[in-house]
DNA sequence: AATGAATGAGATTTCATTCAT
DNA sequence: AATGAATGAAATCTCATTCAT
């Protein structure tokens, strides 16, 4: 069965078999955003990877693992570029604002994998018929409302529940990016920039 | 042809003919709720309504045609909910908090339906590609707007964009919704709380 | 079963049952000159008709027995206009003309019925796969047939094989409606004239 | 998406494709002489040709196209042949004999894809709902047309519409190979003879 | 005499996946 | 490592026909 690569016990991908994976991905990635996640198929990615479709099977075991791909490594990119704007910040306001302004610039800059990313999240399901990225989500909250919770401690912010919170401002910055996916010429900058301001006002001290 | 009910001059819906395909559109949804966007198909419609596949295509033209009903009914009936909680406060204030309050408490009262629409809304495009209900989503940020132009005449909000906080909060809103309807165990009605709360910080006068 | 007028015994035909048959009749013969013989359906034809699809499977046993009748009804009218031409007409060279041009110039006055029965004969076949109306065809080459061979034994027609020059000239016929079938805006009664006279030449002793 | 080919771009077709292609057309040809254009379908052209229903699909983008290739490559090979015949004469009486007669013998010689082919030509229509194939053949009647009235300008046959009679003699051509596809006993050849005769006595000067 | 509703067979088409080469 | 070919299940949709009212 080739040398589709589940989590344990794989050879080593070489250079070659990697470089292939990448470029289905990204293949598949272009295809979601443009047709969406209900239009995709082998077919498609093959025609956009300008190769046949017997590669694919031959790279991957299924479907879904190719589109997981997409939806977990370009988050996962997401998330090293915010790590170092966000730790780059002192104040819990600071890393609040340096959390959703990253992503958002990130997502910005990367258009059509965001695309991607959110039809197969929004669509991907586990067997029993639930979300599939709930796990990433709820880990992500948490990381924030950690956040949210020293800025209480320190007094940069005022007094809420910090879960809640955490959550309302991910879902914002999400809300945000969909009117944006919807409509390109929105601008997301200036979005953003009202956005964070919004949250200010929200979380932050009324002194402040 | 059955009976397709084509925009114009469609003859006079029997009772009969109502009721059938009420009990489709309301199988639809169950179905896209339990299976999601992707994976609903007439043969499952037709299991959970306990009916012959022939009779769905009998009562609508097309697959479509019955998705795009489970969701703009219920999103008419959503709206009506709102209209009368609106429109019965009078401070701008009031309204937003009487917009997303009774927004989130109609579709915490119907969870199935809303998972639905959310994943219906999410994946219907356009022949061109673009999404279907950009436009519907575009009135309503409209709608907010103008009670938040109003406030911030009156005196009770702070200054800030309009269209940008309108979309702001109604996308907080979908969020907070969103991550419900990932986890049935969220408890709305503290969440919605909170988002009222958030909300009020966000767009209150310093002094509030 | 309903008032189905297979062969034998059918009961009294009424007057609104009669009218009922016409008007579906017609209605077929619209539909297939339109649409064409594959995508004629009941539906069409109701809906043409401006009735439900019930009724006319109260009416007919079958699809195929409201498309034999466009066919054969139409078939039978022209041939009574055709006689009453042949008949007025003394030699056999003026029986051939009457035979073809009344045949040219009635199916010419009635185009949708034309198009309809050519396409129903077209595609008509019996249960074995052989064509439907392959008896129909003969008995008009026999009765063209025993023209010619009058008018040979008079002297006013050269000599040849009659059957195969009866069928050639029933075919030329058939080919000029069909030419014209194609592209309405042939002239017919010009293309009739050439017509005649082609045959004329074609089978006419020599000094004509 | 397999190889389709359309019009432009296709790839190198391997030979196994064209193998394959040219098998599923020729059992195309065969089902629908034998029951029909109305009753060809995928199903039984994949019985026919002993593989898959999926097969089709993956050579061909769809039923319209192969029954396309059905009707023109035969027309094609069958125009092949004439035109050797046709240029071989000199006169314009032989190469309006050699036209007809070729065209029989060819059209004899092929029943089956014969009469596929005519009940293609027949059905077949554009979206518009007019015919498919009317441009080829004016330009039929165009091409013999030249002929007659190349023979009118050297004296070898009398006068007349060119364009009315190229019309009707390939039509009558087509009729007596219409006789001959109702009925296979017809003696073509025999047929073909007197149609041969028949339209040198409705063309020729009268002296021949 | 008529109708609307329902059915189920069958049509075309898409597609993930398997396999021989 | 790659490919083209093949498959068969499933999807949407059409339609002649049946039936209760």
């Amino acid at each position: 069965m080739g040398s589709n690569s589940e989590a344990a016990g794989r050879k080593k991908p070489s250079f070659i078999e990697q470089a292939r994976r990448a470029q289905i991905v990204a293949a598949a990635a272009e295809v979601v955003a443009e047709v969406g996640y209900a239009h995709t198929s082998f077919a498609r990615i093959a025609e956009k990877a300008g190769i046949s479709k017997g590669v694919i099977t031959y790279h991957f075991s299924s479907k879904d693992e190719i589109l997981r791909l997409v939806a977990t490594q370009f988050f996962d990119q997401c998330w090293q570029h915010m790590e170092a704007r966000i730790s780059a910040q002192e104040t819990a306001a600071g890393q609040v604002r340096a959390w959703i302004g990253s992503q958002l610039e990130f997502f910005g800059a990367h258009r059509t994998k965001f695309l991607a990313m959110s039809d197969i999240m929004a669509n991907h399901r586990s067997e029993d018929g639930s979300h599939a990225y709930a796990r990433e989500l709820a880990e992500e909250v948490n990381g924030l409302a950690e956040i949210l919770a020293q800025g209480q401690r320190d007094g940069g912010l005022r007094q809420f529940d910090t879960r809640s919170v955490a959550n309302i401002i991910l879902r914002c910055a999400d809300g945000v990016l969909g009117s944006w996916a919807m409509d390109p010429s929105v601008d997301l900058e200036a979005e953003s920039a009202a956005l964070l301001d919004f949250i200010d006002h929200a979380i932050g001290r009324e002194s402040s």
